[in-house]
DNA sequence: AAACTATATTGTAATATTGCAATATAATTA
DNA sequence: TAATTATATTGCAATATTACAATATAGTTT
């Protein structure tokens, strides 16, 4: 044992439970953040921007990108990331949904 | 090595992969999706609804409520959890101003 | 109080994640 | 084409997570 049971959950909590991972590394939060502050989406200054080796980096990308949060595009020596903005809009119609629901509910005890 | 730099980043991003990374885990979002469902905020049968054993979900319990994710209430023998709604409407505006941004930005290139 | 019920904790094995040095790959420039 | 630049992959050590059996804790009922 050790691994995630996946098969046992729904494949729409195993999907939200993925972005959520992506998102649960406070390197993978800083680098939304910052493809998100920057005009243009620059590409491997992301490297300079945080205090992490360039492999671990990399590796943090790739599973942005594994995840659907960020999109890669090669353009000529350097690689273009930006952010998947239909992954935020699931993310968000997930916590707006939530919301609404908890808001109907009012049953609150604790 | 192996530990995640914590310290190298703002509290703003750890506090949000705190959050998201306890989302990470299908159980843990059954968990929510149970207690969104269920009428009263009902307790133990928790256990009942998840494919895992009772100190597996136990734990998970523990991990949602860490992090805020959840409350819990002692109601006697039982314990009575529920969704904490000032983290789900964090979780929400965290997501709302990200797609607003993203609406102003318009540059994206991927 | 003894038995029962509900939940938490401990200990431990299996697996996954984090971080990086070293190295590989691939486009670019000299 | 050799050197340079930008990014990815590999391999590995340190650490964290997942899952659960066994056990502990604490309230409830008999």
């Amino acid at each position: 044992m050790g691994a995630t049971k996946t098969e046992h959950f729904t494949e729409e909590q195993n999907e939200l439970a993925i972005l959520a991972k992506a998102l649960g590394h406070p390197a993978r939060v800083a680098i939304m953040e910052y493809l998100l502050k920057v005009e243009a989406c620059i590409c491997g200054d992301i490297v300079n921007e945080l205090p992490l080796a360039q492999p671990t980096v990399s590796q943090h990308l790739k599973e942005l990108k594994n995840a659907g949060l960020i999109k890669g595009n090669i353009e000529g020596n350097a690689i273009c990331y930006c952010i998947n903005e239909n992954t935020i809009a699931k993310f968000k119609a997930y916590f707006e949904a939530i919301s609404l629901k908890l808001e109907k509910k009012k049953s609150n005890c604790c």
